[in-house]
DNA sequence: TCATATCTCTGACCGTAGTCAGCGATTCGT
DNA sequence: ACGAATCGCTGACTACGGTCAGAGATATGA
């Protein structure tokens, strides 16, 4: 893919930002963490949690080879770091237990994880800190955006479940007289399943950060339900992901038009739909939670 | 060193940025940039100039064991991206130039890098990515406050000079009606050196950004001049970085307080100085270009 | 019970990044 | 003119991070 279309100056600032920052702490990674263990060994040690770790799950979630992991294990435990033995459930499985000093040296990787975020801290004043601290968030934040997946899901599923239900928890505290689903249109989520509807879920890292629904009436204006954003992840840019691939749902299923509804006390969404190109309407259905609805054209 | 005082929230906030986007760009340089040719080899072709470079220099400029480089620079050579000969005013040493082929490499790995930082950018609103570079650049240039050093140097050396020039043409920008530094009090910066006084040059990746010097009077006020700061380098603290490097050199002399003066043009000075625990007092001499006289007491 | 799958471990590799000692050619300082 | 310094190159070596093909032990499903 080309992305001609941004300008140099800021693609210069990006570039000059991630050479300038990755061979700061890169530096200050070689200077806090380097030396003692090796970086693989570090990570690995990391991992064995006190209550024992199965060697598969440290396989997985680092995703190291088998044979590597193995001989990384077997370093640290001739370090006398961790202890390795059968897990008691199935004896092909191997569980690594971290020893007294493991878990010694596992504080002090961790007081040195501090030290190196502290020395990048120290020599600025108290505002200035704010302000680090503040722009690191949001450059953190918006770097991870490019991370978000948005794929369809079973409506069942528990991640789509805890979505909705966490959907329905804010509903309930925003809107004054407090939100029942029983009393919303279409509470039944098995229609959020082909071939009458389609259920997205968004992901960052694999946790489920957010959902929207849409239902297809033909040719007939598709209907959107459901739209819900972690509040964590505000501001990344996901509600407007999860739009556009429902609009774009909604486009296969040859749909002319998009329709939706929503609450006056949810604001920042209201002026999502207006930005995306949604046109207030006059009430197309008696969904009992809603006072504003919308319309979009599909081109 | 240790740096308890900083709050757990902040240290958090630091190591999960660094965690996420040493994480995120060194995926993407794996997709952008890896494969081909290895990343010292690429660092290496990065070096070598359309007019040629000596080898020595490739060395100093990436730091490189001339063995290592040697070798290196004999791969680039095997796959004719450089060309290597006896450089003309010493046969000591080799000069390195880029064939046609590693021309068009270095195009290459130019758009590559464009394409990675587009690539950060693509997924996000113009807004979003308005807010992004801004956050970048905040969080760059103060990561980059904590490599700025601060040290004496020779008044008449030339980084001396320079930082005195870019001085007096700001000082004649700004100032209402011009600087002439003939009309200013010590205009000669021999004064600036023991046992007399001292100048202190501040750097960033060893170019000057900043000076500032200090007289001494015995046990009488120390009297600080010719304090500046890049412009490229404003609200990094550099300033306040100088001023307490030279507050130290005069503790250090004896003196129990400092004396400054300076012009209600320089707002962002006369701030820093306020900040810094620095009092208006009466005119204590007749600087043509002062308005506001300041003193601290040194503990 | 038996074939198949799963899990860990071992041995044999590879490329990268780098260090160190020493050599031959050249240049510089006196 | 000569000794010392400089420059680059080569050979020998190390550690890290990783891949791949099995082997052996164990578990699982038909």
């Amino acid at each position: 893919m080309t992305h001609e279309q941004l300008d140099r100056a800021s693609i210069d600032r990006v570039r000059a930002f991630n050479r300038a920052v990755t061979a700061r702490i890169g530096a200050l990674e070689d200077e806090y963490l380097g030396s003692a263990r090796s970086l693989g060994a570090s990570r690995v040690l990391w991992e064995v949690r006190d209550d024992g770790v199965d060697v598969r799950e440290i396989r997985e979630r680092l995703e190291l080879d088998s044979g590597y992991l193995s001989r990384l294990l077997r370093s640290l435990e001739r370090e006398g770091l961790v202890g390795l033995e059968a897990s008691a459930a199935d004896s092909r499985v191997r569980t690594a237990r971290p020893t007294e000093a493991g878990r010694a040296e596992r504080v002090e990787l961790d007081r040195r994880s501090d030290e190196l975020a502290a020395s990048l801290l120290a020599p600025l004043s108290p505002r200035q800190r704010e302000r680090l601290v503040e722009a690191m968030g949001t450059a953190m934040r918006l770097l991870e955006a490019g991370l978000v997946t948005v794929d369809p899901a079973d409506a069942a599923s528990d991640d789509a479940r805890a979505c909705l239900s966490a959907y329905y928890a804010e509903l309930a505290r925003r809107f004054p007289g407090g939100f029942d689903p029983a009393q919303s249109l279409h509470p039944d989520t098995r229609e959020f399943a082909e071939p009458s509807g389609r259920f997205l879920i968004a992901r960052l890292h694999g946790r489920a950060i957010g959902c929207g629904a849409v239902l297809f009436h033909g040719s007939e204006p598709a209907y959107i339900k459901r739209m819900w954003v972690d509040d964590d992840v505000r501001d990344m840019g996901v509600g407007r992901r999860i739009l556009e691939a429902l609009e774009q749902t909604a486009r296969e299923h040859r749909a002319a038009s998009v329709t939706l509804e929503t609450n006056a006390s949810l604001t920042e969404a209201i002026a999502m739909y207006r930005a995306a190109g949604y046109i207030e309407v006059p009430p197309f259905n008696d969904e009992f939670y809603a006072d504003h609805w919308f319309e979009k054209p599909l081109d």
